[in-house]
RNA sequence: GGCGGCGUGGCCAAGCGGUCUAAGGCGAAGGUCUGCAAAACCUUUAUUCAUCGGUUCGAAUCCGAUCGCCGCCUCCA
């Protein structure tokens, strides 16, 4: 397996320091609202790397940190006038109800620790630093040393020289260096506080996760893995931290995640191009925002627009599409083998996750087999082999299709369509096109597409129908076409669509305000 | 100024020295089906890889130059 490395910039072998046995660690969100599209890109990522490390048999150990105490949240806390330690809990609680949205399923062994909850972790690994030389406190405020520790800039490729020549003015005065960073902060009046030997104050941002990773993980990991913009600072320093703590090497694989744009334009709340997982889901499953995030490679940009999550949820839909047809086949007969496919998948994944390749092979066995599932050349032990590839690799590892989602979905007003469908049927065989072409257009505004063949019709309820179906709105449908009839004098189709309704338990009753329902059980 | 990345069909995207007249997805076009549609299915859809040079028996793939785009160097996944 190979794995870009961005400490040496090129792909290596991937060999863990204890056989079959990976120790990741990536960073994870600061919790001060709700994460976005751009977020769930590298969580997502994460997901699947250690998806695939579990599904070729190794045991992961997955740790993904909450920042929770953060000058953010304490600046979000004070807006809206509450404790900051609020605030972290609320978007620590959406952290997780959004990760499930995502797809994610966590294993035992994965391990989201909250930086909160790690302060004698953290004192202590300022401590270690501190008596190594590596760092200097004034007056409470506690720095790395950045110019005592040999190997700064190993990872982002950068030389102290050409930092300080290029940095920006500092207003901190108390540093001896303008890139030495904060280990430990000063509490300023109203702010949380931690008690150190210091004084009173927090954690730097940079340090929790050196001690949360040392304390989940062991002082030397196989893979630290975050968003690209993280390489520096924050990865940088991480490393001189433990390092300089541990005098061990602290990491050996560091991958990062390309970045999310959108049409072109950095996400952000002033452009108005800003989209939480959250929101986004209400529109699209997750199984389409993961078809879009592995279709590109994880390490290159992604340029998100309508367009291209459009054009991942209609490639996801096609698979369902396949998978249908699969579960209809009865035949039976001999199997297929499959070994090629899961072969073609693993190389393709072996190359430094290339999922967009992995991809191509799952389209390559849709493509093929579709063919044989429409002649019926296919038996039932073929797509159950079939339905076990995908449920392994684009379910389990991918997260691009779920045995459990795709099915017609269970909505308070499907009964109804289903009558407002069979009557159109029954219309449409009466060659009273008019109605049935209103049926269908009503519907269709609804949400509801009609599928047609000569048996009957059947109807898939997309996502947006979800509050839009309800009883009243689709019998009332009825009513109004019954009442135009009557208008018309065609008193056959008004008794017609009575009669119908009378049938399927909706009686009607005239009134001199117009006609209401009730429902017989 | 320093560091890094990218430019492949209408859109997205894989490929990183020969198997490339370039995978896969979306879209589009034609067809089958249909009262018409929709859905589904079938077929078609890049002799070419930003441009110009070079290396090589051979380049989308390596080197150089040019043009264009982007990220990091300050909080950010």
């Amino acid at each position: 397996m190979q794995i870009y490395n961005t400490l040496n910039r090129k792909k290596e072998e991937f060999i863990p320091s204890t056989p079959n046995e990976v120790k990741m660690y990536v960073c994870g969100p600061t919790v001060y609202d709700y994460f976005h599209i751009g977020n769930a890109r590298s969580f997502i990522i994460a997901d699947t790397i250690s998806k695939y490390f579990r599904y070729r048999g190794m045991k992961v150990k997955f740790v993904m940190n909450l920042t929770d105490v953060d000058d953010k949240i304490i600046k979000k806390a004070n807006e809206q006038n509450v404790e900051s330690k609020e605030v972290a809990e609320v978007y620590s609680t959406a952290f997780f109800e959004d990760l499930v949205k995502l797809g994610v399923t966590p294993s035992e062994d994965n391990f989201y620790p909250k930086a909160t909850e790690h302060m004698s972790e953290i004192i202590d690994m300022i401590k270690k630093i501190e008596e190594k030389g590596h760092a200097y406190n004034v007056n409470g405020n506690v720095f790395f040393d950045v110019r005592s520790f040999k190997g700064y800039g190993k990872l982002s490729g950068k030389n102290l020289d050409d930092l300080e020549s290029g940095a920006r003015v500092e207003i901190n005065t108390e540093k001896k260096n303008p890139l030495d960073f904060a280990l430990w902060k000063k509490a300023k009046d109203g702010e949380p506080y931690w008690e150190s030997p210091w004084g009173n104050g927090r954690p730097g941002w940079h340090i929790e996760c050196s001690a949360m990773s040392t304390k989940h993980l062991g002082e030397s990991i196989d893979i630290h893995a975050g968003g690209n913009d993280l390489i520096f600072p924050h990865h940088e320093n991480e490393i001189a931290q433990s390092e300089a703590a541990n005098s061990k090497e602290f990491v050996k694989y560091w991958m990062h995640f390309g970045f999310l744009n959108i049409d072109n334009q950095k996400m952000s709340k002033s452009l108005g191009n800003f989209f939480t997982a959250r929101e986004l889901l209400k529109k699209y499953p997750y199984e389409a925002l993961r078809m879009l995030y592995m279709q590109t490679h994880y390490r290159g940009p992604l340029n998100f627009s309508q367009e291209l999550i459009e054009a991942a949820h209609s490639g996801v839909k096609k698979i369902y599409v396949f998978r249908n047809k699969l579960l209809n086949i009865d035949k039976s007969g001999e199997s297929i083998d499959m070994a090629p496919y899961y072969e073609k998948f693993n190389s393709a994944m072996d190359d430094d996750f290339n999922s967009a390749k992995a991809i191509a092979t799952i389209f390559e066995v849709v493509n093929t087999y579709d063919k044989l599932a429409n002649t019926a050349n296919l038996s039932k032990e073929g797509a159950e082999a079939i339905l076990e590839f995908l449920d392994k690799i684009a379910n389990g590892v991918l997260g691009i299709y779920n045995p459990e989602n795709g099915l017609p979905k269970k909505v308070s007003g499907e009964k109804f369509v289903k009558l407002l469908v069979d009557f159109r049927f029954a219309e449409k065989q009466n060659k009273n096109f008019a109605i049935a072409d209103k049926i269908r257009d009503f519907l269709a505004d609804l949400g509801v597409t009609l599928l047609d063949s000569k048996e009957g019709s059947t109807f898939e309820i997309s996502d947006d129908s979800f509050g839009k179906l309800t009883d009243e709105t689709l019998v009332n449908f009825f009513i109004d076409e019954r009442a135009e009839a009557k208008a018309n004098k065609d008193f056959g189709m008004a008794d017609k669509i009575r009669d119908f309704l009378k049938e399927h338990g909706v009686i009607l009753q005239d009134g001199k305000d117009g006609t209401t329902f009730t429902l017989e059980n």
